[in-house]
DNA sequence: TCAAGCTGATAATGCGAATTACCACAGGGA
DNA sequence: TCCCTGTGGTAATTCGCATTATCAGCTTGA
């Protein structure tokens, strides 16, 4: 339409005023002007095919996004997302297909996974797949987990959280309130999450301080095995666990913290009404920013970024001196 | 790697038995293998080219889906969007990047739009831009609004909420009960949804009846026109308006519903100790499940569906008979 | 007058798949 | 022997863009 070259028109939309090829200023604006007349926009999949780059940025959950059920978890974490691909300019690819059959786990890669339509992609779950992990590595696929990750066949980008020292210091305060018996109620295992706030917790309370793992409805049991081992303050590992066994011991008339302490290692529900634990608090938001931040970064110079970020502290009710000290 | 041609993977890969190639069983079988042992999958970019097709569903929304401010009218909306997406193995693709330049608006096409990455879009938002709509319409590029559309420049595909029935069925349920003066406070204009909701009001209550636009702050002075009016019954456009009258209204010693009845028309806020209004609540998933569901359907055998989703009445606690009918 | 240098553009190629047109070979009937 | 029809493939082209190589025309200096 221009009497031009489809070469020229493409050198003009992408402003390639560097390279071997010039074009006069008329030429220039001469197609400038059918482009904005037209309103040509330039096909994105043949552009990726041809540029190798799309500036989508795909997101991978392992479950869906969306049910209340996690949505509580991953969107604080999306919320960091959006708000940093939009200021990159880039569209966000959520893999709502990854189930290879009904009733299936998602997997990353599978028969017609459209992964490599994005630059890079963020990996955000609880758990992640050791396999996805190591294949996504072996590809040299551009990625991020959004928490920390032990290798898999190789280092593993991350942005995670700074669980140990926070559950370090956690502790120490509650020792220096005068508890001496301290107890850890959750698997402490299944997950690096897990590991490191269990780690932590081992690392301040000692090797010989209780573990309970949870069972299912065994709360009240929990309570039995505290009073029994003389425990004064429990590290629990699940929000979901710390209100549970607030309300077991509300119904057996023990009075938190003035008889036991409760310490939540993990941002509480936010429902109102709700207990208002002492522990300390996941930056999800922030977390989801630095991730789309590093993968810009590793997509432009690469690196293997792994980054934890800190917790913040929540002074909550749930907190007090044991009941030998004050009395 | 099987001795094979490109030509044969593609038949094997794509299962074309149909056409005028054949491929022996054990041709097919070797070539399988190999795709088997080396994880091989298709560039997605490249195969969106030739197929045009992609399985990608655009999701376009005119602000960021995740902050708080926003996420409790999308949440549900895409949580029926994703359930859906994921059952027909479909991708989600969220344009994020649509804004032309920070502090703008967002907007379908601008020069770098990936729009067209998808196969067809679900366009989400209380109002949508005309000249967004009238150029997907003159394109034919596949979409579904969600929330009804007037014309623009021809049809628009939709899948909406039907509100004059149930503001009707509201009014004539107030009225049944004895009230006489109704009001209608919302603009009543600025958006499909908002004119449909006035036109049931109006059908059922009349041209006269009293229509109160919303100022900022001035609940106030909107109870008193009420109560000067003698209003008994209003009818609140937006849930946050009722909960501003209701606060308002309690803060005046007026007891609701016994002075004043409140009907909410459009989901309340779930914040748990809020007013439990009368009014109807918005299918929300639904309407995002169906309007995935529409546009698979438009992708395979196109059609313009425009579909209105009936709402769920709400009993609630804000709707008594008049005092002096009382009396 | 002629090669060198510059300017402004175009032809050709590649990206990785899908699809179409075409072909080599074998078996069978005349 | 020759043609005809399946059979089982392969070469060539296309999708729409980015990029590289190439080229035509015009100066300019010697």
């Amino acid at each position: 339409m221009a009497g031009v070259s489809q070469t020229t028109v493409s050198m003009v939309l992408n402003n390639r005023t560097d390279t071997e090829v010039r074009i006069s200023p008329e030429t220039r604006e001469r197609v400038l002007r059918v482009i904005r007349e037209t309103g040509y926009i330039a096909d994105p999949a043949a552009r990726r095919l041809a540029e190798r780059r799309n500036r989508i940025i795909g997101v991978f959950t392992y479950e869906a996004v969306f049910p209340s059920a996690s949505a509580d978890f991953y969107h604080p974490f999306l919320l960091g997302i959006e708000e940093r691909a939009e200021d990159a300019g880039c569209d966000l690819l959520l893999f709502t297909s990854a189930k290879a059959a009904s009733g299936e786990r998602r997997r990353i890669f599978n028969a017609d996974s459209r992964v490599r339509l994005a630059d890079g992609c963020v990996l955000l779950g609880r758990t992640v797949d050791r396999d996805d992990l190591a294949r996504l590595l072996a590809e040299g696929f551009p990625f991020i987990s959004i928490g920390r990750r032990d290798d898999a066949g190789g280092p593993v980008p991350y942005v995670g959280v700074d669980y140990p020292p926070a559950v370090r210091a956690l502790v120490e305060r509650v020792k220096a309130l005068g508890h001496v018996r301290l107890a850890y109620v959750g698997a402490g295992e299944g997950g690096e999450s897990r590991t490191d706030r269990m780690r932590g917790f081992r690392d301040a309370a000692g090797p010989r301080a209780l573990h309970l793992p949870v069972e299912a409805g065994g709360h009240g049991r929990i309570l039995d095995e505290l009073s029994a081992a003389g425990v004064t303050a429990v590290f629990v590992e699940e929000p979901a666990d710390g209100t549970a066994l607030a309300e077991a011991a509300q119904a057996r008339g023990l009075s938190i913290p003035d008889d036991l302490s409760i310490l939540v290692l993990g941002t509480p529900d936010r429902r109102p009404g709700s207990t208002g634990f002492t522990g300390f608090r996941i930056q999800r938001r922030e977390i989801g920013w630095r991730a789309v931040e590093l993968l810009t970064d590793v997509l432009e110079r690469g690196g293997m970024p792994q980054e934890l970020l800190p917790c913040e502290p929540v002074e909550g009710t749930t907190l007090a001196a044991p009941r030998n000290r004050k009395a």
